[in-house]
DNA sequence: CGTATGCCCTGCGCGC
DNA sequence: TGCGCGCAGGGCATAC
């Protein structure tokens, strides 16, 4: 799943290879992976165009074209690399950018989750998350004090919280739960129950942790893989995530698996304090399955709602 | 407005 | 061995 420093690791990787370049043509491989504008004016509108810089905000990359910007984001499979058109193309190909020097801008994607958006130069286009975007984890702007006016006064997990990209930007489900193991903070947290000294730890947990993964050129897990194909080395330094039943890195507790805001979360249960009197439910230990003991977490106010998948409910 | 849920999609593990 | 099912998850639309 790539995050923020998996995305910027593929914006790093692509751009001695892209920028400079022409696109020769686009070949739409499959044209609801384009989001907008339509796909024939989209491939209308960047062949010809010439990419000038490659930028990235939260978990999007930003291909400029002069003065149009090709925005791409990855969501949970989605692949970016730059390679020779005699590479046998993966049957999960979608589109593919070629290149005035020969080569191929690649883009695959099993779930078929990822795509793209076109913007005109004064932004038309823009996905509203994109518009909505929270500040740089890694930037002056984001302080202290920003995150804590993100969580102020709101009743929903922390977990929740730093996963809407709208108060920071970039985080997904990995650095999450680790960056609050390193604060200390369990996720199943209310925002506004966070005292300033765990906002302020949180903070700059939050920085630590994405710093570190960027540096490690992000986490491999499942399919992740550069604008290179080179795979990301931060998964042995994670703490927590997908090491479910394996000793807590600080005090030897086994890590357990919960579901915070419908998500799969780590925690040790010993350096993050559930919430008093939470509501811990373990829902199925699920044998065999990575050895995953699932546990629902929830405040008392709000008893955890079991995925409201009503299908076939008892009738 | 804030919060919760369903949807998109497909590979995989599991249970039979 | 093979089949069918449930699960995973980022962002967006929609429902309260």
């Amino acid at each position: 799943m790539p995050e923020l420093p998996e995305v910027e690791t593929v914006r790093r990787t692509l751009y001695d290879k892209v920028v400079g370049r022409t696109v020769a043509w686009v070949e739409i491989i499959t044209p609801r992976q384009i989001w907008y504008p339509d796909a024939d004016t989209f491939r209308a509108e960047v062949e010809g165009a010439r990419f000038t810089e490659i930028d990235r905000r939260g978990k999007y990359l930003l291909f400029r074209l002069g003065p149009l910007t090709l925005v791409g984001h990855l969501r949970m499979s989605g692949h970016l690399f730059v390679c020779d058109p005699e590479r046998p193309r993966d049957k999960h190909t979608h589109v593919i950018y070629h290149l005035d020097n020969g080569t191929e801008l690649r883009y695959e994607d099993q779930r078929k989750f990822g795509g793209f958006h076109l913007l005109g130069p004064q932004g038309e286009g823009m996905p509203p998350g994109l518009a909505g975007l929270g500040p740089e984890p890694l930037s002056d702007d984001f302080t202290p004090e920003v995150l804590s006016r993100g969580l102020q006064g709101r009743r929903a997990p922390v977990k929740a919280l730093l996963l809407n990209q709208a108060i920071v930007a970039g985080l997904g489900n990995i650095y999450v739960d680790e960056a609050l193991f390193c604060a200390g903070v369990h996720p199943a947290r209310l925002g506004e129950s966070l005292t300033p000294a765990e906002v302020e730890t949180l903070h700059g947990c939050i920085r630590t942790v994405l710093a570190r993964a960027v540096e490690k050129r992000g986490t491999t897990f499942s399919l992740y893989f550069d604008g290179e194909g080179q795979e990301g080395d931060m998964y042995d330094e994670l703490q927590v995530f997908d090491r479910s039943g394996q000793p807590c890195p600080r005090c030897g507790t086994p890590i357990v698996k919960l579901a915070v805001a419908q998500r799969g979360t780590h925690v040790c249960p010993t350096c993050q304090t559930a919430p008093e009197g939470a509501v811990l439910a373990t829902r199925r230990a699920r044998p065999g399955r990575r050895g995953d003991s699932v546990t629902v977490a929830a405040e008392p106010a709000k008893p955890y709602n079991p995925r409201g998948k009503r299908k076939t409910k008892g009738d």
